[in-house]
DNA sequence: CTTGATATATATTGGTTTGATATATAGCAA
DNA sequence: TTGCTATATATCAAACCAATATATATCAAG
């Protein structure tokens, strides 16, 4: 699964540009499973287009850059198909969360408790933010993402509530609060 | 967060080679928020070593190739803690499982029930063997991790559990089994 | 008893991807 | 009028991944 198909999928919802393709994995639906920059859409746009599986027009615009639209081809549609249809890689996670929760014994505490509340914190923005998108229309696997997501989101920040006070707790022991010390 | 930076985390838990490093991401606690090669490891491990990060020692073995097994200096440790107080980048996340789910009506039915249930099957693999690391004696952060970690894996595999049926008849409308039809 | 698979172990290469930056224009706030 | 944000395309060095090469040992299957 490389760049290239993850772009035939976004252009079989719809027409559109790599600007806003990259806007997709940034804020958009495809944000929560995957990521792809702008160094691997424009060269990925330009293979497909090489390869017949999109289109493109170039739309002028009054102020702003021209815009350039691509569009899914009946082979693009397909090659699309046969992609999804080959056996999935194991996911991967790339947490810097994480990395440091789990070294947070070489931390400064004051820095390894902010670590988590942030974290904590990143996750209830996360299941806001997957709770106001409605599931109204969308097809079953697509519903399917969205509940698995809000549900994640929401399972990661009620751990990390119940488990706050003992993490802070072992992090500052004797008495040793982030302010007053003496 | 580079791989260098992560190289130095798994010394601080004992010397060891590059090749169990990478085993480190592959199976071991690593795994589940983390993920490098040996085209990036064995890299980073050489320069880590000409920044005087790292030593190594070379102990020869019978039969098997010589092994080089690095330790951290104390400016490595250092280095380390400097890399950690460093403010997280975002988790990212690459799932080709939920790009299929998302595509699923892109997809052959039996294909995309098929990528349903190894998937869910992977998060009960998942859970089962987090569920066997005993904490013992971990610290508070690495504790947290593993916790955060089975917690994580569990509710994946509930919800999956859950909507099974939902997604199944959803996908395959109207009596259109699987195998007999007609 | 040899063939193939698996495991230990290091290392490199080609191709992909990232993160940052360049270019160009417009709007809006300080 | 300076700086920031947004739209939009594009490129580049550095980092990174997947695959492969090398070398040896063990163990099971045929």
């Amino acid at each position: 699964m490389d760049v290239k198909t993850l772009c035939l999928g976004v252009l079989s919802l719809g027409d559109t540009t790599g600007y806003e393709i990259r806007k997709m994995f940034e804020d958009g639906p495809f944000g929560h499973f995957y990521d792809a920059s702008y160094g691997s859409i424009y060269p990925a746009l330009g293979k497909l287009l090489g390869e017949g599986f999109v289109e493109v027009s170039e739309e002028e615009q009054e102020g702003k850059p021209a815009k350039k639209v691509y569009s899914l081809t009946d082979a693009g549609r397909a090659r699309l198909k046969e992609a999804l249809a080959e056996p999935p890689g194991r996911d991967r996670i790339r947490s810097e969360y994480l990395v440091r929760l789990f070294f947070a014994h070489l931390m400064e505490p004051q820095d390894a408790c902010r670590v988590y509340d942030e974290y904590l914190a990143s996750f209830e923005h996360l299941a806001t933010c997957a709770c106001e998108v409605d599931p109204e229309g969308m097809p079953p696997g697509r519903r399917v993402v969205r509940g698995f997501g809000l549900h994640l989101y929401e399972a990661m920040a009620e751990y990390m509530r119940q488990h706050r006070d003992e993490f802070m707790e072992e992090m500052t022991p004797d008495g040793a609060n982030q302010e007053a010390a003496e």
